[in-house]
RNA sequence: CGGAGCGUGGCGCAGCUUGGUAGCGCAUUUGCUUUGGGAGCAAAGGGUCGCUGGUUCAAAUCCAGUCGCUCCGACCA
């Protein structure tokens, strides 16, 4: 075990958080001299986030081997002809870093291996004899983001965890798919998170479903929905919104449409407000383009569109809001009086309006809007589908319970890729009959380095980090509040040395520091266990401890002190799982 | 890429409006005193004010350009 003595360890903590800063786990990971930023989105790990990183990474390789998953490493610059085979080439778009070699050669660099790892296994597995195979990797992965922040949650470097499988059929690939889904539920709960697996979108990976592994934290960039009923939890991009028809549906016929003006309303709680309707009256009309043709996206008025379900409805690659020119372009009006009745382009309509009757729309014409809209009469509905976000008052799509809404970070992802790599790339097999089959693949990643964040995000107080036992850089933090006193010395250096014979690693404050100093620094560090010997306790034969989670002081008697911090480790470690259920 | 803002010792900032010898706190070094929750006093070191060009007798300050970084909206582990 390596000696740690804090005297002769790189760890430069800073008292005032640096200005860049934003969210609580990147100034931390700052402040207990973790990382240091080298350029946008590109992060130094110096020597305890290192370890934080190879706690991590530690159980996941347990785990991923009991799994049945084999330890492999890939290059992390790529040939442009692999990813031209896959398609993606010109399908990723910015975030794919690409560049050329002295000899003009195109390459890229990994932000993901699907292409490599299909490659791979492609040219050695020719017989369904040889199936399932089951690898994995844990590399640094590089994503030209187009924003990065949040320190390590959002960085365009990263360290990443990709798994990928290789079946002969449908039955067996949904196994690896599982198997994986529960190596994960392992992983995390191991790591001492609190976490949900949902149901999500494939995105651009592809695929035919997929799961996410979501830590609970309100800086989560995702909002999941979870049923208190049954065990419903989806990513709110999928999340579907039960559409049930009106009992009063056809017993109201819709006034004529009426054209009137409203100066300046272009927002529904403006036009709502002007006209006296309800906003729930209104039909928002947005305007996207997919795959480069504008469509219109009707929802009511309180409602958002969902572009995800968007995307998924069009069988699209991508979707983005129109832009002002777009939106003046086909509808004649500035932003924010589109509406559905004589648009020249594909309208989309959410499920909720379909009854039709009477609402409020933009009339396509600046500073008016139409009244008395009935869809059906007065509009040419392209499709009807499932277009809006869900909310906290909607039912469960599942059993019809009750919903709730929080924030989630994506710290794993698993996704059931089915053949889009294999055929696109031609990795087959043959079959029992001698027959040409196309492998099915899975994929599963995890954000290494974004665990680490998100566990900072969900365990820190006032005074710093509160490692979970399994993540954090040491075991146990060894204060000398007093190194000038032999006395002290003494048995600092024979605790020292006890703990680290009985398999604890601790981290040693044999500075020549103020103890307040020493203090700060402990909590900041987050390590779960502090010991504290001074002249004071010492002189009445016990040595201090802390846990850092509760923050609940004890004191240990010297004699016979291997057993009773072990006792106490035992608490401190209950204490996590006990929070954790 | 669109919008906003910031670049001044290692870190956090002031100075810029109204050009005139670059300042504060923390950190660092030395000495003395202190020593159980980020010590006190004294002294010291460290900055061509992001970079380039311009205006001017004179530019951190005004102008133009450029680079970098951060934040707000479109990507995902």
């Amino acid at each position: 075990m390596i000696s740690m003595r804090f005297s002769q360890c790189y760890i430069p903590t800073l008292k005032e958080t640096p200005a860049e800063a934003e969210v609580i786990s990147h100034k931390l990971l700052l402040r207990a001299g973790m990382v240091r930023k080298l350029t946008s989105g590109m992060y130094t790990y110096l020597p305890l986030g290192l370890r934080v990183l190879e706690k991590i990474s530690k159980v996941i390789r347990e785990e991923m081997a009991v799994a049945g998953y084999q330890e492999v490493l890939m290059p992390m610059v790529q040939p442009a002809d692999l990813w031209k085979e896959s398609g993606r080439w010109e399908h990723y778009g910015k975030e794919l870093l690409r560049f050329r070699d002295r000899n003009d050669r195109e390459y890229c660099l990994g932000p993901t291996h699907e292409e490599v790892i299909t490659d791979l296994v492609r040219g050695e597995l020719k017989s369904y004899r040889q199936l399932p195979v089951r690898l994995f990797q844990i590399q640094t992965k590089f994503r030209d983001e187009i924003r990065p922040r949040f320190g390590l949650m959002r960085g365009r470097e990263f360290v990443m965890k990709d798994g990928y499988s290789f079946d002969a059929n449908a039955v067996g690939a949904e196994k690896s798919y599982w198997e994986c889904h529960a190596a994960y539920k392992r992983i995390f709960r191991r790591l001492g998170l609190r976490f949900r697996p949902v149901e999500a979108d494939s995105g651009s990976i592809g695929g035919n479903f997929s799961h996410e592994f979501m830590v609970l934290a309100d800086a989560g960039e995702d909002t999941i929905a979870f049923c208190h009923d049954c065990d419903y939890a989806a990513n709110v991009e999928r999340a579907e919104v039960r559409y049930q028809a009106s009992e009063t549906k056809g017993e109201y016929t819709c006034p004529s449409m009426e054209r009137v003006a409203t100066p300046g309303a272009h927002t529904v709680e403006e036009v709502s407000a002007m006209l006296g309707v309800p906003a729930a009256a209104v039909v928002k009309t947005m305007l996207f383009v997919v795959d480069g043709k504008p469509v219109a996206v009707l929802v009511r008025g309180d409602r958002e569109v969902n572009d995800v379900k968007l995307k998924n409805v069009c069988n699209a690659q991508e979707v983005h809001l129109a832009d002002g020119d777009t939106v003046m372009a086909l509808t004649h009006a500035p932003v924010g009086f589109a509406g559905p009745i004589g648009l020249a382009i594909p309208v989309y309509a959410d499920n909720e309006l379909r009854e039709g009757v009477d609402y409020v729309t933009g009339a396509n014409a600046q500073d008016s809007h139409c009244m008395h809209v009935d869809l059906n009469r007065d509009a040419a509905v392209t499709a009807w589908a499932d277009l809006r976000m869900i909310t906290a008052q909607d039912a469960c799509p599942r059993c019809g319970g009750h919903l709730e809404l929080t924030r989630g970070i994506e710290v794993g992802h698993v996704f059931m890729l089915g053949c889009k790599y294999s055929d696109a790339m031609h990795a087959t097999f043959l079959d029992e009959n001698g027959r040409e089959q196309t492998m099915i693949m899975g994929c599963y990643g995890i954000g290494v380095s974004r665990v680490a964040a998100a566990a900072i995000e969900q365990n820190h107080d006032e005074q710093g980090i509160v490692f979970p036992p399994a993540i954090a850089p040491a075991d146990c933090v060894l204060l000398n509040l007093d190194p000038r006193n032999d006395v002290v010395n003494a048995m600092v250096e024979d605790l020292y040395g006890s703990l680290r014979h009985m398999g604890v690693e601790v981290l040693l404050d044999d500075r020549e520091e103020r103890p307040g100093v020493k203090f700060k620094d402990a909590d900041l560090l987050g390590i779960p266990m502090q010991l504290v010997v001074g002249g004071k306790s010492l002189a009445r034969g016990v040595v201090e401890c802390k846990d850092r989670r509760s923050g609940q002081k004890g004191e240990l008697p010297v004699d016979n002190l291997p057993a009773s911090f072990s006792a106490w480790a035992e608490r401190v470690r209950a204490g996590w799982e006990a929070q954790q259920a």
